[in-house]
This record gives C-alpha cells, structure tokens and sequence, in this order.
RNA sequence: GCCUAAGUAGCUCAGUCGGUAGAGCAUUCCCUUGGUAAGGGAAAGGUCUCGGGUUCGAUUCCCGACUUAGGCUCCA
C-alpha cells in the first residue's frame, strides 16, 4: 500500500515536470501566448492557454515534437524562492500568473512564493518536479478543449491541452490501449451497430427512442427491480407527469431548480384572469409524498416504501448532454422511505445491502462508496437546521464506519436538501459509473407537513430519503452497453437464441422449436433468410446473440441442435431438451455469460 | 450556456480547386439448397443537416441556425 502511494507521489511529479514542459514548447512556438495553470491529474495533466491565434488538433503532433526537442536538451529543473513584488515583476506579462500571485497574497498572506525553471521556461508552482527534463517518461498529448480560467463560467475560456505521460512507454501504450478499448465501447457507437436507441432532432435533444431490442432488455431488468422491491416491503406506485405549480411551488422546486425544469404549460380559463400553469415533474416525490399525505399515518405503519419507476424531464444545458448517458428525459428507478427516527440506520443499511445486491446481478461486484457532505463554507446553500445536518451527516458516517467499508468524503457534494450516499459501479475497464444514490431530505417533509401520529398519540415529522439503486433506466443501460461491450449475458440479452437451418428443408423444424422456445418466454430469433449458414453465423455473431441453433438434417433426425456460443466455435449437437435446460439455468442464475 | 470540431444513401466512408455525386455493406428481386464468421447477379436508394448571401450556376465559398462529439460548468 505505501510502496503504490510512493509511485502515485512520482508519477504526478513527472506528469507535473511534463505539464511544464508542454508549456515551455507552446512559449517557443508561439512566445505570446498566456498562461493559465498546469497540473497533474489522475490520467495525465494539462495545461491551460490563452493562444493569440487559436490553434487546432493538427498542432498538436507539432507541439509534441517541440517538447521532444526540449526533453533531449538535458536541461536542469531548478526551483527558487521570490518575494511577492519580485514575482509580480517576473511575471508582469502574464496576467493570470499575476491574479494567483495576488490571490495567494491577499487569500493566504503568502509572503514568498516558489518558480520552477526549466531551460528558459520559468513557472510560477509550488513543485515538486523532476530534477532534468530528460527524466519526463514518454507522453503524449490526447485532445484540445475549451475551460474556464479558474472554474467559473463568468471567466474567460482558455484552450486546456490534455496529456498523458508515464513512466515507461509500456505503461504509456497500456494507456493508450485503453482509450481505445473505451471507445470501442461506447455505447453510442454500440447503440447504433446493434439497433438499440436512437435520439432523433424532430424529437428533442436528449430524449431517447428505446428500439424493440433494448426495450427487451429493460423490461427483463424491470421486471426484476420489480420482483426485488416486493420481496423488500417496497409498495410500487405510478404518478401523473405533469402538476400545478402549486405543487412545485410547495416543493421548492419553482425556488430552486426552476432553470432545470422545462417551461409550464399555460391553460386559459373562463372563470380565473390567471392562466392555470402546469409544469412536466423534474422529480417524482411530491406526488409520493401526497399520496402518504392522502390520510392520517401512524407510527404503527412505518416504514413507508413507495416505489416507482418514474419518467422525470429536465431541462439540462445542452452541452452537458451525452448519448443515453445524460439526458433530458429518463425514468428514475425512484423510492422514497418514510421513517421513523428509531427506523432510520436499519433502513439505510437496508438499502445498501439491496444496492449491493442489484449491482451484483448486473456484473458490478465493486462499488466505490462517497460520502456527500455540506460545503462548511457556504451553509446558507441548504436547507435544515444545522443540529439536523450535523446529526444527518454524523449518523451516515457510522453507518459507513460500522459497516466497514472504504469510503470517500466528497465534501460540497450534497444536495441542497440534505446528505447522500453515493455508489459508484466499478466497470470492467475499471471506470466509475454513478448510480445508487440515498439522500436524506430536510426539506420536503417539512415544506409538505408531513406527519405521523405516534404512540404518545401526538403528531411527529418523519425523516424521508429519496433513494435510486441503478440511477436511471437510461444511465444504467448505457453503463451495461460499455460494461459488456453489448455482449449482455444470456438473462439480459434483446435475442437469446438465433435458430439457423442450414437449408429451407429445415425451416420446418426451425420453425418448431422456436415456438417452443417462444412458449417458454425464451427471446428467439429464427433466421430464415435465404442465406448461407456461414453468413447467419456471421451476423448472430455481429449481434451478440449468445447462442446459436444451428439446425440441419442430422439434427432433425435426432431430435437435437448444434449449439454455437457467441465468441466460440461449434460446441456440437446435444439433444434439444438438454439446450433448453441449460438456457433456462443461465436465465434463472442470471450467468454472466 | 461557453470553447473547439464535425454533419454526403439505413450504416461505414470516398469525392467535387464552384458545373446538383460514388463504393462496400444493408434493402428488394432472381439464381443458388449450402455443415460453423461474407455463394453469384440485377434493381432501387441522395433537397450532399437546414436557412440566408456571393455567383450565370453552391453539396463545395461566406454568414447564421440546428444537431452531434471532446471538454469546462452542472448532474440521475
């Protein structure tokens, strides 16, 4: 563990002495350009630049050879200490160099700061970074993008150029492989090669037409998310998609998020002057919570478990929006749990155990754990009292500590209604795919009086958490698309079987046993095509489909199939009712094949 | 929303230094009846994303819009 930490600690250090060294090439190649800021990051680094001319990703190969020329020089890497006012003179031509300088200054009362100089290259930076340039493993620069100096949209946008560099140019090739194993991936190319979504202009942007194939594998895990709620106590429930603006009003809503929602639908009425406004829910729980609110509670029936796979919209900005990934319209696997105080850790851990559960059936046996905590510098930006946000973030961590898995605290990363828990799906690329998420909520139960009357026989408030085990419908097909690169195992595959006779003389028997199969709610194709069968092996393949029924005379004669497994040879003939068998079992234990 | 790109047949892509476009696969039809990743032939298929401008003429040049992608910011 100390000896990962230690090539952690060296491998930021070189990508850090690398980031200085695409700058000092980009200031030969183009001397007036500004500087913004060039760190280290998890994959690589990247420096930002305020170009005089814009530049492209064809100079990229250019400025790649510059920083080639530059490592060979062999130069020193040397660091020295400058008063404040010195380094304002040094760095007078940089007007972003100079807004830290004052910035450290004025924030931190910073008397000196430190430069580090590489050839004729000298950077304001707190280090460390390598001693010679020739000690930068081998890199490589990956893509042009547009960011905000320092974050914030109101700032100018500089042009950040994206690197990677490692230790060994193994190491680097490993990387790069990966990316474009990514890439093969991605679950828009994958979408479109395998007929499962498309997201069409007259529509809108950002709102998903599911295609019959990966409409067959949502209903499966639909069904499924279902069968688990019921066995957990879970009552399923379904809500309107649109309501008054009351209602969001009550929700807060309207206060807080009216940007993110899409604008109401006015109705004209004789009797009122006002239009009566409907908005479309960017959220199921105030209907949740209106229909617990439909009649007096007791103590006695908690806890309440609504469940609800419910369609929200959201007005997100246009950039943001990514294939099936982020989206405008998408359905919620949505609960919210109404509980007691005395009820609140079991029920939290209940949940967690369910999440873990779920995401094992999917193929994701390593979840990362976050904890979503208060911004302590900005605490008018929530809601709830602050006993209440103390206590709330107090018990969560327990209950993580208790439990005794790894966690992280992502500090500012709550709602503005409360604290979360976040789990996110480790892939097998390794990259992390947020899903389940568990948010307490100090707002609504309070905006909406929710209440219950306990055994004292006086009304208490309850606590809410609103939580989602996959995210969205939407989200987590995507993730399944890049997770198995659209080989779905068995349970979860649009077509399970492909049956392909040889010749038309076998299409009867084709036939056959596809109805059978299809009695039997198995998802079966028959390719009657006029085709060679080499050619239909070859397009089941291209599909995906996991098995494939290859049937000719010999197999009709014995009552049989030749089974041919996606990604394998020919497995041989066996009798049809041992196939059967053996499909039904990868459906039932939900094989990951 | 902002920065940088891209948009040609259902798909993957050529192409036109300004004279309205082509291949492979897919589709339809015909021939072929085959044993584990492409049998052969023919036909059909395009407002070259959309709207302006320049021009005798624009898919090509210019301007704008839309969509998509990689980021920033934000998020299920």
């Amino acid at each position: 563990m100390e000896e990962q930490k230690q090539k952690l600690k060296i491998l930021e250090t070189l990508r850090h002495s690398a980031s200085h060294l695409l700058a000092a090439a980009v200031l030969e190649m183009w001397p007036e350009t500004k500087l913004g800021i060039g760190p280290a990051i998890e994959n690589g680094f990247y420096y930002d630049f305020d170009f005089k001319e814009p530049i492209t990703e064809a100079d990229l190969p250019k400025i790649e050879e510059k920083m080639a020329e530059i490592k060979k020089r062999n130069l020193t890497i040397t660091c020295r200490e400058v008063l404040i006012n010195e380094a304002k003179e040094i760095f007078k031509d940089q007007p972003f160099k100079l807004e830290l300088i004052n910035d450290l200054e004025k924030d931190e009362g910073i008397k000196k700061v430190s430069l580090y100089k590489l050839g004729s290259f000298e950077d304001l930076c707190r280090g460390p970074h390598l001693e010679n340039s020739n000690l930068i493993g081998p890199f490589k620069l990956l893509s042009l993008a547009g960011a905000y100096w320092k974050g914030n949209e109101k700032n100018k946008m500089l042009t950040r150029i994206y690197g990677t560099s490692f230790s060994s140019q193994k190491e680097l090739d490993s990387y790069l492989n990966f990316l474009k194993e990514a890439e093969l991936r991605n679950h828009r190319k994958i979408g479109k090669d395998l007929d499962l979504f498309s997201i069409n202009e007259n529509v809108g942007p950002g709102l998903i037409l599911w295609h019959p194939k990966l409409s067959a594998t949502r209903e499966v895990i639909e069904e499924y998310w279902r069968k688990e709620h019921r066995k957990r106590g879970y009552q399923y429930i379904y809500s309107p998609h649109i309501g008054l603006d009351n209602l969001w009003k009550t929700s807060g809503h309207l206060d807080f998020f009216e940007e993110g929602m899409y604008p109401p639908m006015l109705m004209e009425s004789k009797d009122k002057k006002e239009k009566t406004r409907y908005f479309i829910k960017p959220m199921n729980c105030p209907f949740h919570i209106l229909i617990y609110k439909n009649r007096p509670r007791s103590y006695r029936e908690l806890p309440i478990r609504y469940c609800e796979l419910g369609t929200v919209y959201r007005y997100e900005e246009s950039g943001v929006l990514n294939g099936m990934l982020r989206v405008r319209g998408f359905t919620q696997d949505d609960a919210h749990l109404i509980v007691r105080e005395d009820q609140f850790v079991e029920e939290v851990n209940k949940v967690l155990d369910f999440a873990l559960e779920l995401n094992k059936a999917f193929g994701f046996d390593k979840l990362k754990v976050y904890l979503s905590l208060r911004d302590p510098e900005n605490k008018d930006k929530y809601v709830g009292s602050e006993e209440n946000w103390q206590l709330a973030e107090k018990t969560l961590k327990e209950i993580l500590e208790k439990r005794k898995v790894e966690y992280r605290e992502d500090v500012g990363g709550a709602k503005f209604y409360g604290p979360a828990i976040d789990l996110k799906a480790v892939d097998s690329l390794g990259r992390e795919w947020q899903g389940t998420t568990i948010q307490l909520d100090f707002n609504e139960p309070q905006k909406f009086e929710m209440t219950y009357i306990g055994k004292d026989g006086k009304e208490h408030a309850p606590i809410m958490l609103h939580r989602t085990l996959l995210g969205s419908m939407e989200r987590f097909v995507a993730t399944l698309i890049e997770q198995y690169a659209g080989a779905f195992p068995v349970w979860l595959a649009p077509v399970q079987v492909k049956v392909i006779p040889i010749s038309e003389k076998n299409l009867e028997y084709g036939k056959k046993i596809t109805e059978k199969m299809i009695e039997e709610n198995i998802r079966v194709e028959l390719d009657d095509r006029d085709e060679r069968m080499q050619a239909k092996i070859r397009d089941a393949e291209h599909e995906k489909v996991p098995y494939m029924l290859i049937v000719g005379a010999k197999e009709e004669r014995g009552n049989a199939v030749s089974v041919r497994m996606r990604g394998e040879k020919d497995l041989g003939p066996q009798a049809f009712s041992d196939f059967f068998k053996q499909i039904s079992e990868d459906i039932d234990k939900k094989r990951q094949v």
